[in-house]
DNA sequence: ATGCATGAGTA
DNA sequence: ACTCATGCATA
């Protein structure tokens, strides 16, 4: 899917100070204005906001409930238990502030889950795989694996914000807008990422291995500052729905692993022998249909609402605060990784 | 494959 | 308090 691209994008930096990354903020930020649509109802609507609107866009959810069937219940579907269980797994190598060498990353890992894969699996896995190349030790738990709540280990992100794209790239790319036509982006390139991530998951099963295994085995890579994905970021990159910056920041690696991978596969083909051959769980919360319908229809009518909006709407939602500003704010990701792949 | 959530870095 | 990159849990 997802084969059609058009053009460069690209072509929005207002002005970046020179920081060390800011590409998104800023161009994303004018991408989302500037694209966002007229949303529908758009007049005066904006002026008044407060209740006025809440009404009116309750109205219009209402009008779809309606239709739908009144659905009374409310599964209170917020119910999540945090495991303050804080632990360390796949060392988070944040070298952003703290500075943890990569090796501390590295120490360790070892997951779980191991999906199926067949054949070359197994050598291949030893090699690109945590936990068994890295001297057997039994240790469990893949960065993500373990039970922990999650230990962000933002490796990629830090190294990302450090540097666009590890090594070449420019200190400060900027300068102005519009304009990607030559000069300093590496390469933006959508048709390039799209391409690439398509050919990534062809060769990935290829060698059999599955998008957990590939984010797992990232870490056996040792590149500075990378530690391993879930395997949601890697089906996201194949998919493509990922921030276009995200996806720039993890071709290079993902590119490393694959190759590693089928040179690694190589080596075993030599040997002809080889081929035959606790805690609380978090508790996802689940917006129901008929709350999830008029959250809609308040984003499109006011995508940011302020802290009190906020609060009214899960009120009449009976929905957490939290959840309602959480969902703005994934809804506006959401939006904007739309808005974005829409446009190219 | 995706929805809801966390957390670092910012503004 | 938001944006972004990510992840756990789940459909």
């Amino acid at each position: 899917m997802m084969s059609m691209n058009s053009k460069q994008p690209f072509s929005m930096h207002p002005i970046l100070h020179e920081p060390k990354y800011t590409p998104l903020h800023s161009s994303s930020e004018a991408i989302r204005r500037a694209c966002l649509p007229t949303p529908s109802l758009q007049g005066n609507i904006f002026a008044g906001f407060d209740e006025t609107l809440l009404q009116r866009a309750e109205a219009l959810a209402a009008v779809d409930i309606v239709t739908q069937k009144g659905h009374p219940f409310k599964p209170d579907a917020t119910y999540h238990t945090m495991t303050t269980m804080t632990s360390m797994a796949c060392t988070p190598t944040s070298s952003s502030a703290h500075l943890h060498h990569p090796s501390v990353l590295t120490s360790h890992h070892h997951h779980p889950h191991h999906q199926p894969a067949q054949g070359l699996e197994g050598d291949l896995l030893d090699h690109l795989t945590p936990g068994i190349s890295l001297g057997g030790m039994p240790g469990s738990d893949v960065c993500s694996t373990a039970s922990h709540p999650h230990s962000h280990m933002s490796a990629i992100n830090h190294m990302q914000h450090h540097h666009p794209q590890s090594m070449n790239m420019h200190p400060h790319s900027l300068g102005s807008h519009t304009s990607l036509g030559g000069a300093g982006d590496s390469e933006p390139d959508p048709r390039e990422l799209e391409s690439f991530a398509e050919r990534f998951k062809q060769r990935r099963i290829k060698l059999g291995v599955t998008q957990a295994d590939v984010g797992a085995a990232l870490a056996n890579l040792k590149i500075p500052g990378v530690g391993c994905l879930s395997q949601s970021t890697i089906c996201r990159f194949e998919s493509l729905t990922l921030s276009h910056n995200n996806m720039v920041a993890l071709k290079p690696i993902l590119e490393a692993w694959l190759e590693e991978a089928e040179r690694a596969q190589r080596e075993k083909m030599t040997k002809p022998e080889i081929f035959n051959g606790g805690d609380k769980k978090r508790k996802r919360t689940s917006i129901a249909a008929p709350e999830k319908r008029s959250l809609e229809a308040y984003f499109a009518v006011q995508p940011r609402p302020s802290s009190e909006k906020i609060a009214a709407i899960a009120e009449k939602l009976d929905l957490k605060k939290n959840v309602v500003r959480v969902w703005f704010c994934n809804q506006r990701q959401k939006q904007k990784r739309m808005k974005f792949s829409a446009a190219h």
